[in-house]
DNA sequence: AGATTAAGCGTACGATCGTACGTTATGCAA
DNA sequence: TTGCATAACGTACGATCGTACGCTTAATCT
């Protein structure tokens, strides 16, 4: 049996390509994804898994987009809702750390994953990477922001510091899970956020 | 030339190749170093480096034990004399977040490195990283019950929690650099850290 | 219906991977 | 001084890497 010229198929294959290397990658990382593997998993031949993408790169961004489209259905989407400000942040951090111990992906949060993989690398997917996580670190400015504002968080509040720390705490989970066996990860992190927030 | 087989001029040898090893494992990660990479950086054959380890994976972990080595002599013997207890404590994130901070290696904290990328994989490495960071994990909890009982600290300290905290913002000290270019992040750590421990 | 487009296959390529092997040259002990 | 251990070399191997090319086949469009 060979090719069949079916668009929507083509985007079946495609989707279940980068799924496959989305669940290769958050075990063993996005840059030790290989297209033999991925035709192996897929049940197709090199060729047939690489065509849908030219080049290994445009794969690999694909995937880290599957990776922002997750977190904003995960995370973003659920307290989108929320008034801004502190609600919403804690909101968000309950979300966030919740994702971060069940992200869907058998070896833990790819977002992690991919940001420490590609923190000290240049090209595409480093850019992109830079791009999606600002992205989100603006809406927590934004919470912060607005909760100062509203007084429920102090005037001295430092809103960078405070970024940092939630995203170091979300970023521990996996390495918490998989490396200590910590089941309780999620609930250490969201602990620790609300006391980087102050509250 | 060839071979000479001064056992004195080895050791240099095997020490240049951990070396180099690190230093493009702090970039790349630790599985994506390669022999024939390593053999160019330290201008010798394939063989060459290959011969002195007999195999990758000891070439691995002999590279991790440098890192454990490095740690403990930056963070480690530099805060062993202070007295047990939160006076430790807090002289050990002094100088774990100014460690991770500048670690001596061109593409970052090798430790955070390493953690993030074999905390889901099984293996030697594995095993020895989770033996290195529980030998860590262990003092910290040390002076946190120590310090709990001098009553520096409240009596309902959650300890394992505090310990999840310290490693998340240590570890986020190299994306955060090299990611966003946040070149305060030692700080922002250090600053977290005492928000976490509470005080 | 016939023509066009594209999915997927098979094969092949040059590189590079980790490792094994035998050789050469050196330092140290007998 | 002779002999042994070994550092480092060169070469070769089978595998696998990412990619390029042409072919077959099926779906879509005129």
């Amino acid at each position: 049996m060979a090719g069949r010229a079916s668009a929507q198929a083509a985007l079946e294959t495609r989707r279940s390509v980068v799924k496959a290397a989305a669940d290769l990658a958050s075990i063993e990382g996005l840059d030790s994804v290989t297209i033999g593997r991925l035709a192996e998993i897929v049940q197709m031949s090199k060729s047939g898994v690489i065509g849908q993408f030219r080049t290994k790169e445009a794969l690999q961004l694909e995937t880290v987009e599957l990776v922002f489209a997750d977190f904003r259905t995960r995370v973003w989407d659920t307290v989108k809702r929320f008034p801004q400000g502190l609600p919403r942040l804690l909101a968000a951090c309950d979300a966030w750390t919740e994702y971060a111990a069940d992200p869907g992906y058998p070896g833990g949060c790819l977002m992690t994953q991919v940001t420490y993989d590609y923190d000290g690398r240049d090209g595409a997917v480093h850019e992109r990477l830079l791009e999606g996580r600002n992205q989100w670190r603006a809406t927590l400015r934004a919470d912060l922001a607005t909760a100062v504002e509203a007084g429920d968080l102090p005037e001295d509040t430092d809103v960078e510091s405070v970024v940092f720390g939630l995203e170091s705490l979300a970023s521990f989970i996996t390495p918490a899970r998989l490396l200590h066996g910590d089941m309780r990860a999620a609930d250490r992190a969201y602990q620790g956020m609300r006391r980087i927030i102050g509250v």
